[in-house]
RNA sequence: GGGUCGCUAGCUCAGCGGUAGAGCACUCGGCUUUUAACCGAUCGGCCCUGGGUUCGAAUCCCAGGCGACCCA
């Protein structure tokens, strides 16, 4: 019945609008389109396709750029080579023309001289300088081929001998001078914003290199890339609330994970002994700067080992990532410096909440003594902690947490807010379990696994109950889970992070909006207007 | 969820109670060394939406939409 309704409204959008949906708001107006579109009619007049196939390219930009950065102002070369990019700038005189072509490796200037063109293109087009001037614009894709020149002024050029329009664009570009700056419209028409802001391309080709470190990194040691499914009939491994959705043949919802961890942990108890995953990750929750719904997460588990091999792994993970993308461990991030030249500081939980407020946790017996204690450091918020682990822990979030700047493990967590790691060895209510914090902000999180499926089963029922008090971000019992733990998880550690994040700190970036290409944005009344008027 | 700020031409912005403006882009004319090319002329608007106040609202008030930042 849904599919059905569905259908039904595109057959209507396709019989009774035959435009094109594009929202009003985003277009130019249609003037400045209408040319355009009469341009390609004419060049379609002339014989050329202004939406071609193919174009023979010998080079990009960058490549041409160093090869000829020894050539001297005013010399030329022979060499016939061919480029092709988008014209981004346009200056155009009665015989002369220099356009400003960018590919993906950069820009690169094209001489375009009327003597040098007509005879070039004599068999094609025998005005093909005046088309030229007539017939393209700034957004056009273009293609050329000629020789090499530097100009008097000491621009690196290509002399045109032939050219062909490969597609016409029909949107004006921003501003040449002041670019896309409206920020709402850089999220919403990121394609634009790529075009014109080359630090934004820059953004995402790190963020690109960020997750080939990663997987080389891990790769070489051994790790295997597994996927783990997006659709789960109960999502888990993390407390956060789901998305849900809705599967018609199997008639039944589906939730989007939230964590990779519990089939992470499946596949090791199904023998292998060193897993990851990097993938999307789907969390029901507010949009900030740091947060946006579908984020990308790793998580790497690792057989044998404990959270020290850990948090030993962790630190040569991002050393490595941030070296294959920065120029130096010592970063500027919203200008403040940060080093992450290891090795990293490691402090217990308590350790450091009792140098931050002078209040040892360990020595309480009732949950009033530490509450009592905590108000009394100035700690608020703290009605709903049912236990003195989770105490500690506000404590821990409002006095510690925005001032780890530096790279630090806090280690030695309680056991409350850790369902799923496995008790200290020699600390009694706490689990072996470490954070990461830079800038104030939890970076990765591990501990060593709970393989103990009893246990295990009281801490999920621990869960439960806490969902049925009106916890959204709790779930269920994971039977399948536990079953698997029964047939038995070697020791093992897992460590989980947040890449979106990584990225914001190795690309100097304020918002998570900016390391992500398409960020989520309320649809608003852009998608209203798109809507077919009945 | 609360607060502050913003929304005016394709882009970047002025205008803040009295005929909607500028620069760039577009169109036309001129120009063979420009690189924000230049010179001249033209064109271009549901001032986010809906109410209200007023003789008169882009401007003031109320509600809403979308975005940014801060706080929870």
């Amino acid at each position: 019945m849904r599919a059905g309704r569905r259908s039904t409204k595109s057959c209507n959008i396709l019989t009774l609008n035959p435009q094109p949906l594009i929202p009003n708001s985003q277009m130019a107006s249609d003037d400045l389109r209408a040319t355009r579109i009469e341009k390609a009619q004419q060049l379609r007049d002339l014989g050329f396709n202004p939406y071609a196939y193919r174009w023979d390219v010998t080079h990009n930009a960058a490549e041409l750029q160093d090869k000829y950065a020894d050539l001297e102002n005013g010399a030329e070369v022979g060499d016939e080579v061919a480029i092709a990019g988008r014209i981004m700038n346009r200056r155009v005189f009665g015989k002369l023309a220099f356009f400003t072509l960018q590919d993906e490796t950069g820009t690169l200037q094209l001489y375009l001289d009327r003597q040098t063109i007509q005879d070039g293109m004599a068999d094609t087009d025998a005005e093909a300088f005046d088309h030229l001037k007539t017939l393209t614009d700034a957004g056009d894709f273009f293609g050329v081929r000629g020789t090499l020149k530097r100009t008097d002024k000491g621009e690196l050029s290509i002399k045109v001998n032939q050219y062909a329009i490969l597609t016409k664009s029909l949107q004006p570009l921003p501003d040449k001078w002041h670019g896309l700056t409206d920020v709402e419209k850089r999220y919403r028409q990121r394609y634009v914003d790529l075009i014109v802001n080359p630090e934004v391309r820059n953004t995402f080709r790190r963020r690109a290199q960020i997750t080939t470190s990663i997987r080389q990194f891990l790769t070489q040691r051994d790790f295997l890339e597994i996927e783990t499914p997006v659709l789960q009939s109960e999502a888990g491994g993390a407390d956060a609330r789901p998305f849900v959705t809705y599967h018609n043949t199997l008639d039944m919802e589906l939730y989007l994970r939230i964590a990779t961890e519990l089939h992470l942990k499946r596949l090791v108890v199904g023998g292998f002994e060193k897993v990851f995953e990097i993938g999307r990750i789907f969390r029901n929750e507010g949009i900030s700067t740091r947060h946006n719904p579908e984020f990308t997460s790793i998580e790497v588990y690792w057989a044998y080992g404990d959270y020290h091999d850990m948090m030993a792994l962790t630190e040569e993970l991002i050393v490595a990532v941030a070296q294959s993308v920065c120029p130096s461990l010592a970063l500027t991030y919203q200008g403040q410096p940060i080093d992450l030249t290891p090795p990293w500081r490691r402090v217990s939980m308590h350790e450091i909440v009792q140098d931050a407020i002078g209040v040892d946790f360990a020595q309480f017996q009732s949950l009033d003594e530490a509450k009592a204690a905590a108000t009394a450091a100035g700690i608020t918020n703290l009605d709903k902690c049912d236990a003195i682990g989770r105490v500690l822990n506000e404590a821990f979030e409002q006095k510690v947490e925005p001032t780890l700047i530096q790279p630090t493990f806090v280690t030695d967590y309680p056991v409350e807010i850790s369902p799923l790691a496995k008790p200290h060895r020699s600390k009694p209510g706490l689990v072996e379990r470490f954070e990461l914090f830079i800038v104030g902000r939890e970076t990765a999180n591990g501990f060593s696994e709970l393989t103990d499926p009893i246990d295990q089963r009281l801490r999920f029922e621990a869960q439960a109950a806490r969902k049925a008090a009106g916890d959204l971000e709790a779930h269920e019992v994971d039977e399948d889970f536990l079953l698997a733990l029964e047939y038995g998880l070697p020791p093992t550690v897992g460590m989980g992070m947040g890449i979106d994040r990584l990225a914001m700190l190795l690309t100097d970036s304020a918002s998570i909006r900016d390391v992500i290409a398409f960020p989520l944005l309320k649809s608003g009344k852009d998608a209203a207007e798109a809507e077919p008027s009945p």
